[in-house]
DNA sequence: GTTGGTGCAAAATGTTTGCACGGGG
DNA sequence: CCCCGTGCAAACATTTTGCACCAAC
């Protein structure tokens, strides 16, 4: 746990809230804001929704944790420190998959040599349809 | 314009309201519902922003339109008709511009080989920094 | 004439903000 | 002791829904 260093370093506070909410998305692996405030409350520790979105947001300019978009307006968090991946949504069934940045490497690279454009790939969601529902429809 | 064709075939009605609206996001290009609602309105048209969302979810369904997330909450409608590309969303200015669907034709073959995945390229949105971003960095 | 579509208003989501109090440093 | 961070409530932004009326077919 690096958390309390990088407060200090930056000059926040460590507060309980600020633990629990990075243990919350540490845990949950792909976790909305109110997944996290579920997972807090469910310990029994008091806290508010507004401060979760808070200490998501502080999380995040600290380096600690990444969001990406799974579709809609559900955001999800995930810790930094986990390998980089790219998430594959299934439009179907709604699953949720994972792969290596190396299945998309060259896609970053050439955008990097055309355009110059550095893609985000931990910030990277591929939409489209799984295996299970491709065979499914035929 | 093909509308008044695919509605029948599948047993809507043709309304001004749709027309209007497959008309705002043709001549918008990248527009999000509001965009639409207020391009109808601005053309002394009354509609309301409900019917808005209904139509578009029609002419989506009806593949006259597709949309695609290019950050926090807000879609992007698109005719369908338009060339297929892909978004790159720059995070520092929020600039958007497009690329042709070649340039991450390699990661949709590995995608497809590997997991059997089929990737929906006309919804793919790239996010990152673009080059004046990136140059302006260092 | 039927029935689906629209307008309107209210509800449901998801996120942000102002403010006073309490705890961290 | 100072002042940042939290809880709380209200404000916001966006999308959805129920319902009565009107228009497309």
């Amino acid at each position: 746990m690096e958390l309390p260093e990088r407060l200090r370093t930056e000059g926040y506070r460590l507060t309980l809230q600020r633990q629990l909410v990075l243990q919350a998305v540490t845990e949950l692996g792909h976790a909305t804001p109110d997944d996290v405030f579920g997972w807090v409350r469910d310990r029994a520790e008091k806290v508010n929704l507004s401060t979760v979105y808070r200490a998501l947001e502080l999380l995040e300019h600290l380096g600690l944790v990444t969001h990406t978009h799974l579709g809609h307006g559900a955001p999800t968090y995930h810790p930094a420190n986990v390998p980089e991946h790219v998430h594959l949504v299934c439009r179907d069934c709604g699953g949720v998959s994972e792969v290596e940045p190396a299945a998309v490497a060259s896609m970053v690279e050439t955008l990097e040599a055309q355009r110059g454009f550095r893609a985000d790939v931990a910030h990277l969601t591929v939409f489209g349809s799984c295996a299970e529902c491709t065979d499914a429809g035929r």
